[in-house]
DNA sequence: CGCTATTGGTAAAACGGTTTTTCAACACCG
DNA sequence: CGGTGTTGAAAAACCGTTTTACCAATAGCG
């Protein structure tokens, strides 16, 4: 089997009948020739399906057409909508990306970014599953430009961040607006700023007397709370904001299982919108999507700024969440209605 | 902020007063030269904190140290283990992984590998999300070599697989071993071939009179299965091995329900290992380990033999899966046993 | 017509390395 | 002392593009 070896612009430049140069300018659209030429080397590369070698390219152009994505989510949790965002982004621009899964390993971290670096990525987006940590490596003071998305940066960064508070604002005005009166909130460790933010939102909204639990982000957590809730003397809540999708299916579970009706009974919101728990709990969970392929998708569109030299104000950016309906909450009619309204404001 | 511009190999030979050519054989111990010369080189080199441009070494070696990894496994469940096995093999190698996922659009699969060829990759890694699915482009007579893990290629190509087969002889044995009699396989569409390879061994395994239920991959579908048996009139299992931790987890589920005791009555084996659905499970799922971090880790191997020229025999290589022990099917004094066994074989 | 602009294109120099070739200096040898 | 190897290092060619500098031919102009 002969593998067909690649066409070289002199072989295009050689059919055409015109010089090296000539060729290059012809297919890039610059420099000046006649029409008639420039039209003659585009066919002839078309016919005999020149590809420009990316690295000799990037060798004079300084610039690689390559990003690095840099995550410690080894679960892909948080990391594969943003990459997917980020490479839809970019794609199209001819643009592909490094992903280097590094594990929270300072040694590990280093070797990969070593590796870009030499393979002159045009940038890096460093990506995380927690907003409020950083990589285990230092991203200041490279030759490349970086942005953070859903991790934590330098104060002067360029960083992408989901909107907690606006999330879990829009997750407690929807238990309201489906007739909830007492809700809590079952939420992981105080020591995420997720998590503060979340619950903080969420005691600006229902008011004092608001019931924040906190523990871990499991299912187990979200069984125990209900536990402790409906064993205990104080009033039983008619809906509970979660602090993730996990606890949520263990709070829908425990619900469940002591014969309390979701949605008829007691409302369940979750966050994250984690597909394959949502959907799997019964009832599926409404819940909050964090946008994050969208987070990916500005990152991509960021970086590929920087990359150009185009100008951008650093900072932190946030982006909102938004509300999935599921099951979880009733308000069919509600819900109906809304959706309305949203196809008449569009 | 100026930021530090990189060292070229010409700066290193300019300041270890040798030619360019000397300072790139010091570099990469090739040619000869007074040992002292070599040894000033190299400490200049790091002195200096010299990085090679991957980019034009690549140009004349004809090797990029940077290979494409092709998935469709948008959730990344089957993905994201492989790739970093692949990542792990080749990390220390210097080369890096570029991640494109096409979600089965042909014409977003021929745009990410246009530019993974632009871009010299010294190979292609082709994963999916089922083993009998082929990706939505042809990746034969490409000039670089490819090699197929988990999704299936051309007969000649180099692919990598599970022992679906062996997996499910362990998971039915182990079955038999915790002293269960009455077995069932609850389990996915007939349509995948892993599904037929994994009721194959078990039918094989217990003999006739084997009950298989086939349904959707879903929790839904293990609920549905248990009521269906426990509703029957035909005699019930006391050992169910499930097609995936998913089915397995509506089994648990719906056992739980109807009050029967897990392990205690009935032992449920799972497949796949999935950390996020069989930890959370009550109890915690004993499964079956498809072992795809070292599939992708022996297809970075292969992909890298490949690229050097070394001759690798084309066809099909079998993984063996692995039995991961939680607490679904009891048993502990034997796997305690067995545990100690395994000490003293190694 | 002689002079300057413009046009359409070419040759050569980058880009940052590796690899091959060349060459001077020195040692060995009969 | 002339011929023959070795040694250590420099010079040059190359990888596949883009880009700069340059040039011949034509056009415009008073």
């Amino acid at each position: 089997m002969v593998k067909a070896q690649r066409i070289r612009i002199y072989d295009v430049a050689r059919v055409a009948g015109v010089s090296v140069a000539t060729a290059s300018k012809a297919l890039n659209d610059t420099g000046r020739m006649t029409e008639e030429t420039r039209k003659r080397v585009k066919q002839t590369a078309a016919a005999l399906g020149f590809r420009p070698n990316a690295m000799a390219r990037a060798l004079t152009q300084q610039r690689s057409f390559t990003i690095g994505l840099l995550t410690n989510d080894s679960y892909g949790r948080f990391t594969l909508p943003v990459m997917a965002g980020v490479s839809e982004a970019l794609v199209d621009q001819g643009v592909s990306v490094f992903l280097c899964g590094i594990e929270d390993d300072p040694a590990l971290a280093k070797l990969h970014l070593d590796a870009m670096l030499d393979k002159q990525v045009d940038g890096i987006i460093a990506t995380g599953k927690r907003i409020d940590r950083r990589l285990p490596v230092d991203l200041s003071l490279l030759p490349v430009p970086v942005v953070y998305a859903f991790t934590e940066g330098p104060d002067d960064a360029v960083t992408l961040v989901s909107d907690d508070a606006q999330g879990a604002r829009e997750a407690t005005e929807w238990l309201a607006r489906v007739g909830r009166k007492k809700l809590v909130h079952i939420t992981g460790p105080e020591s995420f700023a997720s998590v503060v933010a979340r619950a903080g939102a969420f005691r600006a909204t229902v008011g004092q007397g608001a019931q924040v639990l906190h523990g871990p982000w499991s299912e187990a957590w979200g069984h125990e709370a209900v536990n402790r809730l409906w064993s205990g003397a104080t009033p039983r809540p008619d809906g509970i904001f979660c602090g993730n999708d996990q606890i949520a299916r263990g709070v829908v579970d425990a619900l469940r299982e002591r014969g309390v009706d979701v949605p008829g009974d007691v409302s369940v919101i979750g966050f994250d919108n984690w597909e394959i728990v949502a959907a799997a709990t019964r009832p599926p969970l409404t819940t909050i999507d964090m946008n994050l392929k969208e987070i990916g998708r500005e990152a991509g569109r960021l970086i590929l700024d920087l990359a150009e030299g185009k100008p951008v104000d650093p900072g932190v950016r946030t982006l909102p969440c938004k509300l999935v309906l599921r099951q979880s909450c009733g308000g069919d009619a509600i819900a109906v209605r809304n959706q309305g309204e949203a196809l008449q404001e569009s």
